[in-house]
DNA sequence: AGTGACCTA
DNA sequence: CAAACTAGGTCACTT
């Protein structure tokens, strides 16, 4: 007989881990199933993995246990279950039973205690035990027969606590992590611990007396005074955390090894409720028929020709692209839709129609689009012109909420409560798998997108209002939208050869490079591994490892240059990663992505940041290098298109300090743009009390840095890192800073009060970011949403002021009927490309244009350059 | 598909 | 106490 393999389950623990860690997701009948389906896949994964012969998902009965006669405040100040998972529990528990796996629970004792219990007598009977939780607290059950497997991230990613784990992490054996519960407690429970101790300092004590009793034995030998004071005051808190956190082994249950026998599913129930549920991916991997979606019956007409009597005067209007990129995927076909009719037009239909084309022309015919910079670029390659754009599904959407918008129309309309469209990947497939359905099929597809944005219009439009976000939709992204594309469609000239000669000189130093890296290390191996680095520089050189990662050594810049001096492979492998990343990114990167006309079209997201700014992929020219001037170099490949034509680049200087300036009413300052003092020069002199004459090159390099700091939502921990001293001559910059410049504090205070208190931050010009974090009881979570609440609107706000500049811009180019042309937005830089006879004009007009956008409290600064390539507008 | 490393503002 | 400063994208390696 095969040995016994016993899988717990903690119930309440996974569930909760299963909904948090999931976004919501719903079924046609309105049911969250968001912790339903975290719920199989965890169990899914964990039954695939250890292939157990029992298996028992244990439950907490109750809100009173015995430990509440212990302490009454146990688990005390927990917030109640969210409405949205408690309706998720009867399918939770009805999925078990569909697997066929028992379940359990005990009055007055919790899931823990059960499967405490179980472990115990199962591993008196040698047979392996496998816990699943995402509760620490029960890795005190971990012993040579039995592993305790914790959530770590996501739900399906599991650490395996076993006692040789929990040595090498903590320094303790099983047991003892009873002890550490006692001395620092745990908040999540409620357990209140000995105040003034937490992990560092439990772990210490018991790696020298080796249990609570033990620490109290040899309380005489404590020689931290406010240490031993505490321990004493809270002696009695001590023992009876140390008793809440023990897990008791001796529950009376009446379930033994021999009930929890595991057969197997019940194929045909778990279909069932995959299909009540619409877990449709899962059902796929059954290989069970896939619920067809009940789609509201529409009549969709395939034209072969474009009449007069099907264009009205507004209809919303989709283009399907085979695949994301717009620039130069093929085209499927167009959609168009009105209260009446829904048209599929096929692309060949479309590109040869005059009446088409010149109903898209004209501007007093109105469009609502899905996405509207996809439409007019594609549009564009069919040689007509979008014009008349009123609205922007997936636009729009972003603007009412960041976080919802995938791009994907069946993913919005869903968030908006339509359900008529199906999403691209039940329709196409994904990944290897994608291919192109039946005409009809794909046509019924498109003909749905468009007839969602019909539908969907007045509801958003309804969000934007009250949002009060109209005028951001229409006089900014909208317009901004077009102009984008046809930034994406006139491209940057990319010299090839330029970036060949970089690129063979590259190849050589790092030829040099690796063979030097080989002899000192003794061996070949793969530079670019992590894995095998870690290896050489740590094991077999022997060099001491400064920070670990999940999967091993780190080997991360910062933490090499703290070995720099400590062996010359080191400088040897910086340098080795710098050029290879110049070599790889840049180099063939780039190469690969220049067409036929000789130029780069990358493609702007308009729809993606949670902050508002634009991103740009296919590739990235928001990261060219610059710092470095071998990276530098590279900016020389860009050129402009026509001969006799120059570059032209501005940027904004301080941006986000001077928005900082205007939103906090900071009187200092205000003052100190208004005069147009160098900033960081001036924050040193108040952060050290000293003249202007007297603030040194370090002193101004610190007071950078704590600008940087103060933008991103300042910590004293990255202030520290990032200036190279201690943690608590951080925290004094911090306060100095803060302390001259009030209005500042006064800001950060308010920004976090406010996401507090709305749930969200907003910029300038009303942009949103929701930020549910910052309620959150997890201090990792609700920190990062503080400082997001005090970074966002700074961030935001300078992306609105570029992307207003940028429409003004280009009105601007077209008034004065310049040839110039917009080509690339860099967050805070505009690059321009310009007949060299308009080079006077843009000195004039560029700045002009980029100051005057808006009007702040504080001036804004515009510096500009220009040259023969990007390079040369340095 | 996820992770670590590294490029930008 | 614990963890650790904003927003992104791409590459190579690994699973």
């Amino acid at each position: 007989m095969t040995k016994k393999k016993i899988v717990l389950l903690d119930g309440n623990s996974l569930a909760y881990r299963a909904f948090f860690a999931l976004p919501l997701l719903t079924n046609d009948k309105g049911i969250h199933t968001n912790a339903v389906y975290g719920f199989t896949m965890m169990l899914e994964t964990i039954l695939d993995n250890e292939k157990p012969t029992h298996v028992l998902v244990a439950w907490d009965a109750g809100k009173t246990t015995f430990r509440h006669s212990t302490f009454t405040e146990y688990k005390g100040g927990r917030q109640k279950t969210p409405p949205e998972l408690s309706e998720q529990f009867p399918y939770i528990r009805k999925l078990i039973e569909a697997f066929g796996i028992e379940q359990y629970e005990l009055d007055l004792y919790e899931a823990d205690d059960i499967i405490g219990t179980l472990s115990r007598e199962c591993s008196e009977a040698k047979a392996e035990v496998v816990i699943i939780s995402g509760d620490k607290d029960l890795t005190q059950l971990a012993n040579e027969q039995t592993t305790v497997c914790i959530t770590r991230k996501g739900i399906t990613d599991l650490e395996k606590y076993t006692p040789q784990h929990i040595e090498e992490k903590y320094g303790i054996e099983p047991l003892q992590i009873i002890d550490m519960k006692g001395l620092m407690g745990d908040a999540s429970d409620n357990i209140p611990g000995v105040p003034g101790i937490g992990e560092k300092t439990a772990l210490k004590l018991l790696k020298e007396y080796g249990s609570v009793e033990n620490v109290y034995q040899s309380i005489d030998q404590i020689t931290a005074k406010k240490m031993k004071e505490n321990l004493v005051t809270n002696k009695e808190q001590a023992f009876m955390s140390k008793e809440l956190a023990t897990i008791e082994v001796h529950a009376p249950i009446e379930v033994s090894l021999a009930d929890l026998d595991f057969a197997g599913r019940n194929e045909e129930e778990v279909i069932q409720l995959y299909k009540e549920l619409q877990f449709n991916s899962l059902l796929e991997k059954l290989d069970a028929p896939v619920e067809v979606q009940h789609l509201e019956e529409i009549e969709i007409q395939t034209v072969d020709e474009v009449t007069a009597d099907m264009l009205t005067d507004t209809m919303s209007i989709h283009v399907e692209i085979d695949g994301d990129n717009y620039l130069s995927a093929s085209i499927l076909g167009i959609g168009l839709s009105n209260e009446t009719n829904t048209y599929f037009v096929p692309t060949n239909v479309a590109a040869s129609s005059a009446m088409l084309k010149e109903w898209l022309e004209d501007h007093a015919t109105l469009k609502y689009a899905s996405d509207s910079k996809s439409a007019y670029a594609a549009i564009a390659r069919l040689g007509m012109e979008l014009n008349g754009t009123d609205f922007d599904l997936m636009l729009a959407a972003y603007i009412v909420n960041p976080s919802f918008s995938t791009g994907e129309v069946a993913e919005i309309a869903r968030s908006f409560g339509y359900h008529g469209v199906k999403s691209d990947e039940a329709v196409f497939g994904k990944g290897a798998k994608r291919s192109l359905p039946d005409a009809e099929q794909l046509a019924e597809h498109v003909a749905r997108k468009a007839h969602a944005v019909w539908e969907l219009y007045p509801v958003v439009s309804k969000q934007l209002e009250e949002n009060e976000q109209q005028e951001l939709f229409h006089e900014l992204e909208l317009p901004l939208a077009k102009i984008l594309g046809k930034m994406e469609v006139t491209g940057v000239k990319t010299d090839l050869d330029v970036l060949q000669t970089i690129g063979q000189q590259l190849s050589e130093r790092l030829a040099l490079i690796e063979k030097d890296i080989y002899e000192m290390a003794g061996e070949k191996f793969n530079i670019n591994s992590p894995k095998q680095l870690g290896v050489i520089l740590f094991e077999k050189i022997g060099l001491t490892p400064i920070k670990k990662t999940k999967t091993g050594y780190s080997t991360a810049a910062d933490v090499l240059e703290k070995l720099e001096n400590e062996h010359e492979i080191i400088q040897h492998i910086l340098l080795y990663r710098q050029l290879g990343k110049l070599n790889s990114t840049y180099i063939d990167g780039l190469s690969k992505e220049i067409h036929e006309d000789g130029k780069i079209h990358t493609r702007f997201q308009q729809a993606l940041t949670q902050t508002g700014r634009l991103s740009s992929i296919n590739p990235n020219l928001q990261n060219i290098p610059i710092r470095l001037e071998e990276g530098r170099k590279i900016r020389a490949a860009f050129i402009p298109s026509e001969p006799e034509w120059i570059m032209f680049a501005a940027d904004y200087s301080q941006i986000e300090l001077r928005v900082l300036a205007h939103i906090s009413q900071d009187e200092k300052l205000i003052e100190a743009f208004k005069q147009g003092a160098d900033i960081h020069t001036k924050t040193a002199m108040d952060v050290f009390g000293v003249s202007e004459e007297d603030v040194d090159s370090n002193m101004r390099r610190a007071a950078k840095a704590v600008n940087f700091g103060i933008v991103y939502g300042i910590s004293d921990y990255g202030l520290s890192q990032s200036l190279n001293i201690t943690r608590k001559e951080a925290g004094e910059f911090i306060d100095t800073y803060l302390a001259s410049f009030p209005g500042v504090k006064q800001y950060m205070d308010d920004s976090i009060a406010d996401a507090k208190q709305k749930g969200y931050v907003t910029t300038l010009l009303n942009r949103r970011r929701y930020l549910p974090d910052i309620t959150s009881s997890n201090f990792n979570l609700r920190s990062f949403a503080e400082r997001t609440a005090m970074n966002t609107p700074i961030q935001g706000t300078a992306a609105d002021i570029i992307k207003k500049a940028m429409i003004d811009m280009d009105a601007r180019l077209e008034k004065e009927q310049l040839q110039t042309r917009m080509l690339l937005q860099v967050h805070d830089e505009l690059i321009f490309e310009a007949p060299v006879e308009e080079l006077e004009r843009l000195k004039e007009i560029v700045p002009e244009v980029m100051e005057q956008t808006l009007q702040l409290d504080v001036p804004l600064k515009v510096d500009w350059n220009h040259g023969k390539s990007w390079y040369e507008t340095k």
